[in-house]
DNA sequence: AAGAGGCCCTGATAGC
DNA sequence: TGCTATCAGGGCCTCT
C-alpha cells in the first residue's frame, strides 16, 4: 500500500486526531510482523503522551515527550485504524470507526486517553513497530536513506554524480530508497511516464534533460497525490475512511494494454517485469 | 561490489 | 463449487 504519499496523509490525519493523546494502554494480539513486535512494548510507552507524528521516506515516528519514540512500517499490507468511543452517559458506549476496521490480523491496538483507539492490521505482516533512540537518525534504516524527491539534496549534481558508471536502469534505481527514498513501485511508473522515459534506460546513459524531468516529476507526482489524497489500491484508505482518489489519476499504472494517455501519441501501454516489480510503460513516447 | 533474484506472508482474483 | 496458479503498494538477504 503505503509509498510516501499515503505515510504523509497517514501522518497528517494522526497528528490531527492523536497529537498530544497519552497512551493508556498497548494490546498486542499478534507479535508476528517482520520482525517480532518488542514484548515491552506497552511496559514502555503505557503513560508517555504523544508529541508528535513525522515521517520520514514511507516510515511513520510517534515522539513522546519523555523522548521515547516508536517507529512504525506498514510494509506492502499495513494500515491504521482509528476507533472513536463517543463519549455517553449510557454505560452502552457507541464505539464510531473512523475507517472500516477489518475482522481479522489486528495485530496491535493501542488505547489512548481521548476516546480513541488506534489499530494496526497487516495481513501479510511485512511491517514492523520498533522502539527507536534518540540517535535513531544515524542507524539503521535511516543512515542509508538517500534524499527524498523534495530534499534540496536531491539535485542534477547529485544524481549526475550517483548516476556515474552505474548499470542499474532508472526504473530500479528509482525503487532504490538509498538513490531517493519515499518512492514505490506505483509512482516510479508514474514518473517515468511524465519523463518520457523508458524504464530500462540505464542510468548512466540519462540525459541532462533526463535528469532535469526526473527531480521535477518525482516532485510534481508526489505532491499532487498528496492533495488528492493518495492512492486507493485495495483496501487503502485515509484514516477518516475517506477513499483517496489518485489513482484515479493514474497515467499508465495497472493500465497495460490500453491506449497511451499522452496528448498526440498512439503508442499502447505495456507491462513488463524489472527486478521482479510491475512496470507500465509506453513504447512509444518513453525512450 | 554492484546488481539480480529470492524470499518473508496472506488474500484477492483468474482460469480451469 | 472448488482446486491451483498468479499477483500485490516493500525491503532485506544471499549469491554471483
Amino acid at each position: 500500500m503505503p509509498e510516501l504519499p499515503e505515510v504523509e496523509i497517514l501522518k497528517l490525519s494522526l497528528n490531527k486526531n492523536i497529537k498530544h493523546a497519552k497512551i493508556k494502554k498497548i494490546k498486542i494480539n499478534n507479535r508476528n510482523l517482520r520482525y517480532k513486535v518488542p514484548n515491552n512494548l506497552n511496559k514502555v510507552l503505557a503513560g508517555c503522551n504523544i508529541k508528535n507524528i513525522s515521517r520520514i521516506a514511507k516510515y511513520l515516528i510517534f515522539h513522546f515527550n519523555n523522548e521515547k519514540k516508536l517507529l512504525i512500517h506498514l510494509g506492502m499490507s499495513g494500515t491504521i485504524h482509528l476507533i472513536f468511543k463517543k463519549n455517553t452517559k449510557n454505560t452502552n458506549a457507541s464505539f464510531y470507526h473512523l475507517s472500516s476496521l477489518p475482522k481479522k490480523h489486528n495485530h496491535i491496538e493501542i488505547s489512548l486517553n481521548n476516546n480513541y483507539k488506534m489499530i494496526y492490521n497487516d495481513p501479510r505482516r511485512f511491517g514492523y513497530f520498533k522502539l527507536l533512540n534518540k540517535n535513531f537518525i544515524n542507524l539503521k534504516p535511516f543512515n542509508d536513506l538517500g534524499p527524498e524527491p523534495f530534499d534540496p539534496l536531491f539535485n542534477f549534481l547529485y544524481i549526475k554524480n550517483f548516476i556515474k558508471n552505474k548499470k542499474v536502469n532508472i526504473k530500479s534505481a528509482l525503487l532504490n530508497q538509498k538513490f531517493v527514498s519515499g518512492i514505490g513501485n506505483i509512482y516510479a511508473n508514474e514518473i517515468l511516464f511524465y519523463c518520457s522515459i523508458n524504464p530500462l534506460k540505464k542510468i548512466s546513459k540519462l540525459s541532462m534533460k533526463n535528469i532535469k524531468d526526473i527531480i521535477n516529476n518525482s516532485k510534481k507526482v508526489l505532491k499532487k497525490a498528496i492533495f488528492f489524497g493518495g492512492s486507493s489500491i485495495k483496501d487503502f484508505k485515509k484514516i477518516d475512511g475517506q477513499s483517496g482518489n489518485f489513482q484515479q489519476k493514474f497515467k499508465v499504472y495497472g493500465k497495460q494494454d490500453s491506449k497511451c494517455p499522452k496528448v498526440g501519441c498512439k503508442g499502447i501501454l505495456k507491462k513488463i517485469i524489472i527486478s521482479n516489480r510491475a512496470s507500465f510503460y509506453c513504447l512509444e513516447c518513453q525512450k
